[in-house]
DNA sequence: GGGATCGATTGACTTTTGTCAGCCTCAGTG
DNA sequence: CACTGAGGCTGACAAAAGTCAATCGATCCC
């Protein structure tokens, strides 16, 4: 097809403006006509096609990814981790980013939130150390014996401890044998303090629990693996902070979640940066109950995680702009 | 590292501007930074390829005189730039469409061949960046001093680097002092292996030489003024990837072309796409030898030498369609 | 520990670009 | 031959983007 005249102008105009970096005065100077028309000429041959303006998705494939799992489910920042050739896993390499992605959004004099799990341990293990003086590290909720390296406690205080602040840890267990007894507990005052004090956090950090027998829950002993059956027939989709969600990220109505001592997931929620890390890609149940239920901003998962998210975002739509 | 935090900050803001069509000063706030950061960030995102912005050069192809060169000479695509009023002139405008042509060419994975010559040389200064990963740019002759801005691998690895592909060199000397040592050369396994792995190229790139005191090879060194009057002489019309040939397109038989390390003309042959790029007005003859050896089939030129070439047209035929 | 240095970042200013009401041209019509 | 209406073009203004000197902060080296 012979190229239309008025096809012909835009061309050029498009040419000297995108290819030669002419002013849009030049161009229509050159092209004898006034700047306004150049201005409609280039939004046409933007629309059109002539021209085409990309950001990269081959050098860029994992920020590509992380763009977005940010427009569909609205976050704030989402790091994804690939894996390298030759390198360790991208799960492995997880922990890493996560750690150094934390330690960018500390700032001075900030009230940090942690809960604790194997990859926060994970996490702690990595962290570079660093100078925040008038930082303070709060657990997120009680403690249990722990099967991995350190005690919950011991992770608060590490974390703390590397990054120079203040370690504020929580003196009571996570789960107790009855109801009436968390209930008392939670109104001791340094405890109801420490709890009331979690929505003053500027940064949460935590994990997300699967549901099942080799769920972290169970193998800290806080939950039998029948228990946790019946959980997951109950409707649990994840856990958080020691507390079971639902598939839509709301506290499940449960004896357990009552006989618990951590932070209600409304404090959370106040919390302006919500930090997620996951490392296993079989935790996309738990993630997307969580990301239902508004307890992420910040999240940090591998590229498979990624992709198994978009294959699962509600609505694949634009983020609103402001 | 896995992810580099400055790259994932010019990432996103280039995300944010380019992809949703935010403005600068909201991209600014989503990521808490200034605008005038925000403009620093999207200039970098421009000159490093993280977003590319590539021009249509419909605008060359689809003239008259391309047609009509097209169907003349048999070729798969002709691009023809007109000079411009005000404008730069047309010889100085074709390695711009050039570079342009060849980016629209390459396609990922793929291996593409180049010879270096003055107007190589000026296509890879003013080629675009872009994200091609799996592409490799191999050097399809020796090297050699060069008078210009480049030596001849730096050629190679310049346009490579501008692609974000793979650069291959060639390091031996594109003329020897004897066909006994260039023979030798050929035959270490090193050099037989990038001479064999020329056919397996998806597109080619080149410039074509004249034969005379003023060509590239003299230039270069490679030959006196007295050995190119001898060779025109004895048949020589043009010089590809530093080889001469005559006006069939045929390798001229004679001892200079037996001293030199290049591509086979048989291997270029073979290459799907073989693009010529001719600046000069004057390169006439060697580019008619050229095309009836078969050495061409997309071609950038000027306005004046398509006229030219229609001029000396064997036989204007249509040509045949698929 | 303090001072020097270098690069990144910003606020303030300038230049460039986007927009749109109104104007101008031209083809079609009575 | 004057009238009409549509479409494209422009001038002038508003909005956005580019630029740069000053500043901030991190790092390194005595």
């Amino acid at each position: 097809m012979a190229i239309r005249a008025t096809d012909q102008i835009i061309h050029k105009a498009a040419w000297l403006y995108y290819t030669h970096g002419l002013r849009q005065d030049e161009v229509a100077k050159q092209l004898g006509i006034s700047r306004a028309s150049v201005a409609m000429y280039l939004r046409k041959a933007r629309d059109t096609g002539i021209v085409t303006i990309s950001t990269s998705t081959q050098l860029f494939s994992q920020d590509v990814l992380a763009r977005e799992v940010e427009d569909a489910f609205g976050l704030d920042t989402v790091w994804v981790v690939s894996p390298e050739r030759d390198g360790p896993d991208a799960a492995a390499e997880v922990p890493v980013v996560a750690a150094s992605v934390f330690l960018e959004l500390v700032e001075r004099g900030q009230r940090i939130g942690v809960a604790w799990g194997r990859t926060v341990y994970s996490m702690a293990d990595v962290m570079p150390f660093a100078d925040l003086q008038d930082v303070t590290v709060v657990q997120l909720c009680g403690n249990l014996g722990a099967p991995y390296s350190y005690r919950p406690d011991q992770c608060t205080m590490e974390i703390a401890r590397r990054l120079n602040a203040k370690g504020l840890n929580f003196y009571a267990p996570l789960v107790l044998s009855s109801e009436r007894l968390a209930r008392e507990l939670r109104d001791e005052p340094v405890i109801r303090e420490q709890l009331a004090s979690v929505a003053d956090c500027d940064l949460a950090l935590y994990s997300i629990g699967t549901v099942d027998e080799d769920s972290h829950v169970v193998k800290c002993g806080a939950m039998s693996p029948s228990e946790v059956h019946a959980l997951r027939d109950n409707g649990a989709a994840g856990v958080v902070a020691g507390q079971m969600i639902d598939r839509h990220g709301t506290l499940l109505d449960c004896d357990y979640n009552r006989r618990i001592i951590s932070a209600d997931l409304n404090s959370i929620r106040a919390i302006r940066r919500r930090m997620v890390v996951i490392q296993e890609d079989s935790k996309l149940e738990p993630l997307l109950a969580a990301l239902a239920g508004g307890l992420c901003s910040h999240l940090v998962i591998t590229a498979e995680m990624a992709r198994r998210l978009l294959a699962r975002a509600a609505k694949p739509s634009v983020r609103a702009s402001a």
